[in-house]
DNA sequence: ACAAAGATGAGGCGCTTA
DNA sequence: TAAGCGCCTCATCTTTGT
C-alpha cells in the first residue's frame, strides 16, 4: 500500500489528488496554439516569477490587468494607442469592443462543437470566452515587445519560479491575496499562471452569485458604471444585463430534487415509455458520456453540472429501487433511456431478504426493511456494545426513550441484528454484496480502508441498468475511457452486462485502487487492454489523441467526480463545486470536450 | 507506523402545525 | 404561509491503541 496515498492526511479517497484546473488546456489543444506554446516555454523561457516580476514593469503590469480580464493583446495594445495609459478609458473601448464581438446570435459557428457549445451556455461562457479568446496568442505570441512576452512566459508551465513570487504577480494581476494564496495552496508551486488563474476563475464562477465576471474586474465594472457612464458602458451594460438576466432565470429555475428518485424508469416500474427525453444537439454522441455525482448537493451545483454537460437534465434516482440500500444519485448521461433492462438475477431489496439471519435477532419495534446510504466509514465496536449494554437492561421490549437512541444509532450507521440485543455493522463483503461488487472484491487492503473505497463507488445494479442500452449497440465490445475509476464500478457494470471490454483507459488516483482494478481485470480473464493513469491532468489534448490513435476512437466516457466537497456528511470543507477534490469534475469536462473534438475530425 | 475510535454540525428537504 | 421539527448525508481530523 502507498502510504503516501492512504496515509493520514488524505486517507484513499479515490479521487485525491492535487486540483488543478486545465480548461485553459481546452482551448490551447482546440486552436492549436498548446503545442506552440509549451514549446516556446522549453526552449526559451527561463521565466520564473523573478524574471517576471523583475521584468513586469508598470507598462506590462497594465497590459497583464486586461489580459486576465481576457482581452486580446492586439485590442488592448489598439485601445492604449487611441486612449493612452487611462485603465477607464481602455477598459471602456475594450469592453465595448468586445459586447458588440460576443453578441451570441453573431458568433459565427465556425470552428468547433465546443467553441459553439460554449458560446450558447450563459454563465460559464463568460469564463470560457476570455480563455477562447486566447487563441490569438497563437499569432501575437511572435510580437516583439519584452514585456509581453515575459507576461506570456509566465502562463507556461515552470517548475523553477517560487511560490511567493507567483502569487505576488496574481496580485500584481488584480487578484484579491486571499484569492491568489487560495490558488497557490490548491494548485501546487509548479502550476503555471494559466492553472493558477483558471483555478480562480472556475471557483469565481462555481459561486452562486454574479460568477460571470472576475471579482476584479467586478468592483471597476461598478465603479464605472456608477460613474461617468456614457453610452459605450451602457452598451456594454445592457449586454451584460441581458445574459445575467439567463442565468437569473436559471437560478430560478433551480434543478430541485424529485420526491421520488426513480430517474427514467427502474426495472419494476418503466416510465421512459410515458417520457420520451431530447437531448440537446450539441449533447448527442459520439461518444456515449456518464456522469455521475451525489444527489443532494449544495444549491446551484447540479445547475453548473447540468450547464457544462450539455445542459442536460440530471437523472436522478435512488438505489433503493435496485438493492437494500439507498443510494441517492444523480447521473447525467447522453445515453437511450428506451429499452433497458436490469441485471440478472435481481438483487434482493430488503434487509431481510439480503441478510436472512438477521431476522431472527430484528426487535418489532425497529422497522426499517432497507438500509439508508452506504458511507466511506463504520460504527465502533464499542458503540454497538452500549447499544447492547442499553438493551440488556430491560426484559423484553425496552421504552421509547432506548427505543429511540437504539434506532437513532442504527440508521446513522446501517447497524443490523446479528444476536440477542446485539447489532452489528455491514461487513466489507457484505457491502461489496450490496453494491453489485463480486465477493472478496476489495479483499487485500485494510479493512478501512475497504469502506472507504466501497463507499466511494457506483451501485453497480443502478449503474447498469443504465448503460444496459449499450449491449445491442455495440455487440463486438466497446471502448471505454473511465475517470475516477476507483474500485472499477463502471467497468464491473459493463462485465456484468455481458459487454465485451475491449479497451479501457482507467484513470484512478490511488494506487490501492488500481490495484483492485486490476486484479478483477486479471481474476475475469479480460482479453481486451487495460491501460492505466494515476491523474486526470496527465490526459491532455495531445495524450487523447494518441490513444484515439492507438486504441481507436472511446465509445463511452464514464466517471463519477469526487463528492468529498458536495456530500452532506462532510463537515469540514462542503465548499460545493470549488472544493479541492470536487473541483475535478471540471476535468471531466475538459477531457469529454477533447474527446468529443477530437473524434470530430 | 498503522488501524481503529471518537469528536466534529450544517444544509436541505419533507412533513406537520399554527 | 411561516415556523418548527425530523431525518438523512460517496466525510475529516485528531486522539488513542496496538
Amino acid at each position: 500500500m502507498d502510504n503516501n496515498l492512504s496515509g493520514e492526511d488524505n486517507d484513499n479517497i479515490d479521487w485525491d489528488t492535487e486540483d488543478e484546473l486545465e480548461i485553459q488546456e481546452i482551448q490551447d489543444t482546440t486552436f492549436s496554439s498548446y503545442t506552440d506554446l509549451r514549446t516556446t516555454g522549453q526552449h526559451a523561457i527561463s521565466c520564473g516569477g523573478e524574471a517576471s516580476s523583475s521584468s513586469v514593469s508598470s507598462k506590462s503590469k497594465f497590459i497583464q490587468q486586461f489580459v486576465v480580464m481576457g482581452f486580446r493583446e492586439e485590442s488592448i495594445a489598439k485601445a492604449i494607442e487611441q486612449n493612452g495609459e487611462n485603465e477607464g478609458l481602455v477598459l471602456d473601448a475594450l469592453l465595448t469592443l468586445k459586447a458588440l464581438e460576443d453578441s451570441p446570435e453573431e458568433q459565427p459557428n465556425t470552428s468547433s462543437q465546443l467553441e459553439s457549445r460554449i458560446s450558447s451556455d450563459d454563465s460559464s461562457s463568460e469564463y470560457n470566452e476570455n480563455f477562447l479568446d486566447d487563441d490569438y496568442e497563437e499569432d501575437s505570441w511572435s510580437s516583439d515587445s519584452d514585456t509581453i512576452n515575459s507576461a506570456k512566459q509566465c502562463y507556461l508551465k515552470d517548475e523553477s519560479s517560487s511560490l511567493s513570487e507567483k502569487e505576488q504577480l496574481l496580485v500584481n494581476m488584480g487578484y484579491p491575496v486571499e484569492e491568489a494564496s487560495i490558488a497557490m495552496e490548491r494548485c501546487g508551486p509548479g502550476a503555471s499562471l494559466v492553472e493558477l488563474t483558471d483555478f480562480i476563475y472556475a471557483a469565481q464562477m462555481a459561486r452562486e452569485e454574479d460568477a460571470y465576471l472576475p471579482e476584479d474586474v467586478k468592483p471597476k465594472l461598478k465603479h464605472m458604471l456608477n460613474g461617468s457612464g456614457g453610452s459605450m458602458k451602457r452598451t456594454l451594460y445592457n449586454e451584460l444585463r441581458k445574459r445575467k438576466k439567463q442565468r437569473v432565470i436559471c437560478d430560478e429555475e433551480t434543478i430541485r430534487l424529485p420526491k421520488h428518485m426513480i430517474g427514467y424508469g427502474i426495472p419494476t416500474e418503466s416510465v421512459s415509455s410515458m417520457v420520451k427525453r431530447t437531448l440537446p444537439e450539441q449533447a448527442i454522441g459520439p461518444p456515449f458520456f456518464y456522469y455521475e455525482n451525489v444527489a443532494l448537493a449544495p444549491k446551484g451545483v447540479w445547475d453548473t453540472i447540468s450547464r457544462f454537460l450539455y445542459d442536460i437534465e440530471p437523472e436522478f434516482v435512488d438505489s433503493k429501487y435496485f438493492c437494500a440500500t439507498a443510494r441517492k444519485r444523480g447521473y447525467v448521461h447522453n445515453l437511450p433511456v428506451e429499452n433497458r433492462f436490469p441485471l440478472l438475477p435481481l438483487p434482493p431489496c430488503t434487509i431481510h431478504e439480503a441478510f436472512p439471519l438477521t431476522k431472527k435477532w430484528w426487535p418489532s419495534w425497529d422497522t426499517r426493511t432497507q438500509l439508508n446510504c452506504l458511507q466511506t466509514s463504520i460504527a465502533s465496536a464499542r458503540l454497538t456494545d452500549r447499544i447492547r449494554k442499553a438493551m440488556e437492561d430491560f426484559d423484553g421490549e425496552p421504552p421509547m426513550r432506548v427505543q429511540k437512541y437504539v434506532l437513532d444509532e442504527c440508521r446513522k450507521w446501517n447497524l443490523v441484528w446479528v444476536g440477542r440485543n446485539k447489532v452489528a455493522p455491514l461487513e466489507p463483503d457484505e457491502v461489496e454484496m450490496l453494491l453489485g461488487f463480486p465477493k472478496n472484491h476489495t479483499r487485500g487492503i485494510s479493512r478501512t480502508d475497504r469502506y472507504k473505497s466501497l463507499g466511494n463507488s457506483f451501485q453497480i445494479d443502478t449503474v447498469a441498468y443504465h448503460l444496459s442500452v449499450l449491449k445491442e449497440k455495440f455487440p463486438d465490445g466497446i471502448n471505454v475511457l473511465s475517470l475516477f475509476s476507483g474500485i472499477g464500478g463502471a467497468e464491473v457494470a459493463l462485465y456484468r452486462l455481458g459487454i465485451r471490454l475491449k479497451n479501457v483507459i482507467s484513470v484512478e488516483i490511488c494506487e490501492v485502487n488500481r490495484n483492485i482494478m486490476r486484479s478483477w481485470w486479471e481474476q475475469t480473464n479480460q482479453r481486451g487492454n487495460l491501460i492505466e493513469f494515476d491523474d486526470v491532468q496527465q490526459l491532455d489534448g495531445d495524450c487523447l489523441e494518441r490513444l484515439i490513435d492507438s486504441y481507436g476512437r472511446f465509445d463511452l466516457v464514464i466517471g463519477g467526480s469526487p463528492c468529498n466537497n458536495l456530500t452532506g456528511s462532510n463537515r469540514v470543507s462542503r465548499d460545493g463545486l470549488e472544493g479541492k477534490e470536487s473541483s475535478l469534475f471540471f476535468h471531466y469536462v475538459r477531457i469529454l470536450d477533447l474527446v468529443k473534438l477530437i473524434m470530430s475530425r
